[in-house]
DNA sequence: GTTAGGG
DNA sequence: CCCTAAC
């Protein structure tokens, strides 16, 4: 009888409807039991506890110091509100970094500009690119305890390149984490000379050139102020959660921060020559909307090609990864853009799927690691563990920067695009004895790392985040390209005018075609690797999916995860990610073969892959879908959705509210046994194949 | 874990 | 998109 209705129906696209929750055995809600605190340590924790010593503010810092948190803090989100205020105004901006120097200095010695060559050379295949000015950048940025202040950064014509491979780090377990003695942080931007910065005892944060090897010219010293991270955020709720004002912070009388430019090409990774960029960036429209008004500092920096690959070397592997550098845009999107709110966190595997050489030194024994009296039943004896990591290896960088923009702004732009690194696009890694530790829910004591015979053994490692990385995709309308032809998801986001700055991690997880079923991309949470991710689509993706519409690029722009290092705390809402046509036609297939109220099996069936869209998300979309369709097309807004989508939302809708009222009745007046019988024989029906099978 | 709806 | 009640 279902089948004669569909045949009455005339759409022989509908399945016949899943079977009604209420129909289904009664589960028993279980009353939410609140959760027993576990006071073991388990790896996570401890990773969130380092990531967060290192990348947080210094309130957690000892204030044993002879600066006084309190006061930093204040002025920093001082100099966040008068930015705020004079937003747009270079001088202020200087002014409210000379406050700030007080702590920090900095020194640009060289500064080269170097757009010709660049367009001449590392350009030459991105006509999308040879308006762009460059700069580049290698520098050792050093941050370290002392009152000392002096620093210098040199400027190159290459680019702040974020080395995204594991990156290594020192670690000491001592007094760092209850502040006995200073924690320093050396971050590394390398630039192939292995220039090493030793860590000083200078009280601020340094720019020194390293292993240039480019011809430099005008050379630019300039006495400036350090990048501060602003804060547009008037609210003044921003430094609650916004990693800038938390860099901001940086423990400069206890930290140091070291980072060293790198022009590694042979590091780039395994990415594949990818052309030019085709698909524009969606303009980003609205001058002044919210995303201005919030981020004004936070810029999107991007991958520029570096200086050795156009002047040192002309070989078709410089070229090439520069270009793959160029082409592996990521959006980095400062922490302080996402309001966080109390929730659990996102669970991830924190250890890090690439493989690159990850190394960890100097861990030591902390004389003092121990006291956590209190023994919980479980852990007789618990003991307090104690690491102080020594130093860290931030990955490269890449900055781009108009040839019109300031120093000052030059300064804001690596010290955001250092922030956005460390504030979300490297997860932590934890080695044991040269080994990963995978299991985040391993415990410090399972582990062995308690023991202080592995002391020794354990190493940090700063690794890509894998949420950051920029995922692609062909657009399915499109005639299938070369692969250097793929249309890069890149997106430009001007923080200021004049300024547009653009960070890239690192091209290892290059964007990779996909086969035009897949349209839906996953955001690569939690993915194997990039070359894994890959495989796996192409084989269980192309199996998945049928004759669905390829999506356009914007619909996979990266929001990069943002990660918090403190786990458990603030973990900042979803970013929003308007439903493209191409997804809204997938969805409406989806729903018009099976019906509403089965939004797992339409994610399932239609956004497999798209690791970002819940069914739940599918399930707002299409509620949000059926009001759009009823309302004129006047008050509609955002990208517009073709009225035959929407005819077909309306249809498949009222189509599906039928079925459901229908077999609603059906169920009320059917007697139990009928309803069993009529229920078992749709289940098989429509789940025989499934779930997607199809009436005839 | 899913679904349905309100916010 | 989030949150949550009700499955």
């Amino acid at each position: 009888m279902e089948l004669q209705k569909r045949l009455d129906y005339g759409f022989n696209g509908y399945q016949v409807p899943a079977t009604p929750r209420a129909t289904r055995s009664a589960r028993k809600r279980v009353p939410f039991k609140k959760r027993v605190e576990d006071k073991r340590i388990s790896a996570f924790d401890l990773l969130a506890t380092v990531a967060g010593k290192l990348l947080l503010d210094k309130e957690s810092t000892p204030v044993s110091s002879n600066t006084s948190s309190a006061e930093d803090k204040s002025k920093v989100e001082k100099n966040t509100v008068k930015e705020e205020r004079r937003d747009g105004n270079q001088s202020s901006k200087l002014e409210t970094c000379d406050q700030y120097s007080n702590d920090r200095e900095f020194i640009i010695s060289q500064l080269v500009s170097q757009t010709n060559d660049l367009r001449s050379c590392s350009f030459r295949k991105s006509p999308s690119l040879k308006n762009d000015t460059h700069f580049g950048l290698t520098s050792v940025v050093t941050t370290s305890d002392c009152s000392e202040r002096s620093g210098v950064l040199k400027l190159m014509n290459g680019k702040i390149k974020n080395e995204m491979g594991s990156l290594p780090c020192k670690v000491e377990t001592g007094p760092f984490l209850c502040g006995a003695s200073g924690g320093r942080i050396k971050l590394e931007f390398e630039n192939k000379g292995p220039i090493h910065e030793e860590l000083d005892r200078t009280d601020k944060l340094s720019f020194r050139e390293v292993a240039d090897t480019c011809p430099l010219e005008d050379p630019v010293v300039v006495d400036g102020k350090p990048p501060l991270l602003v804060s547009s955020d008037s609210s003044g709720k921003t430094h609650s959660y916004g990693f800038n004002n938390h860099l901001g912070s940086f423990p400069g009388k206890r930290d140091d921060l070291k980072i060293v430019s790198r022009d590694d090409d042979e590091k780039s990774s395994g990415c594949t020559y990818l052309g030019p960029i085709k698909k524009p960036f969606r303009p980003t429209p609205l001058i002044g909307d919210r995303r201005i008004r919030k981020t004004m500092t936070s810029k999107y920096l991007k991958v520029a090609p570096r200086l050795n690959d156009v002047t040192l070397s002309n070989s078709d592997e410089n070229l090439k990864s520069a270009y793959c550098d160029r082409s592996a845009y990521k959006r980095i999107r400062s922490e302080r853009n996402y309001p966080f709110k109390k929730r659990k966190f996102l669970h991830y595997s924190s250890v890090s799927n690439s493989d690159g050489g990850i190394s960890s030194e100097g861990i030591s024994d902390s004389p003092e690691q121990s006291i956590n009296g209190n023994a919980s039943g479980v852990y007789p004896k618990m003991r307090g563990v104690k690491f102080r990591i020594k130093s860290f290896r931030v990955p490269e960088l890449f900055i781009e920067i108009p040839e019109s923009a300031t120093i000052g702004s030059l300064k804001r732009t690596v010290m955001e695009a250092v922030t956005a690194i460390l504030g979300g696009g490297l997860r932590i890694g934890v080695l044991l004895q040269g080994k990963k530790v995978r299991d985040d829910n391993k415990t410090l004591l399972q582990t062995g790392i308690s023991r202080d015979n592995q002391m020794d053994a354990l190493g940090f490692s700063l690794e890509p985040n894998p949420s950051q990385t920029f995922p692609s995709h062909c657009p399915g309308g499109s005639p299938l390209k070369f692969p250097c032809d793929t249309p890069l998801p890149l997106a430009r986001y001007p923080a200021t005018p004049g300024l547009v700055t653009r960070v890239t991690h690192d091209p290892s997880h290059e964007p990779h075609m996909h086969n035009l079923g897949n349209f839906v991309e996953s955001d690569h949470d939690s993915a194997p690797s990039p070359t894994d991710m890959s495989l796996d689509k192409s084989t269980t993706d192309s199996k998945a999916l049928v004759a669905v519409p390829a999506m356009s690029v914007e619909a996979l722009d990266v929001v990069p995860a943002h990660r918090k290092s403190k786990r458990s705390e603030v973990v900042q809402r979803r970013i929003r990610r308007p439903f493209s046509v191409a997804e809204v036609e997938a969805l409406v297939q989806a729903v018009e073969k099976l019906g509403t109220g089965r939004w797992r099996d339409v994610k399932l069936r239609a956004f497999d892959n798209a690791k970002h869209r819940t069914y739940v998300d599918l399930k707002d979309k299409w509620k949000t879908l059926v009001h759009t369709a009823r309302i004129s097309p006047q008050q509609r807004r955002g990208e517009p959705v073709p009225q035959e989508l929407l005819d077909r939302v309306l249809t498949a809708h009222a189509y599906w509210s039928q079925q459901q009222a229908k077999q609603q009745l059906k169920q009320q007046q059917q007697p139990e046994s009928c309803l069993l019988l009529y229920n078992s024989t749709v289940r098989a029906s429509s789940r025989s194949d499934g779930g997607e099978k199809n009436f005839g």
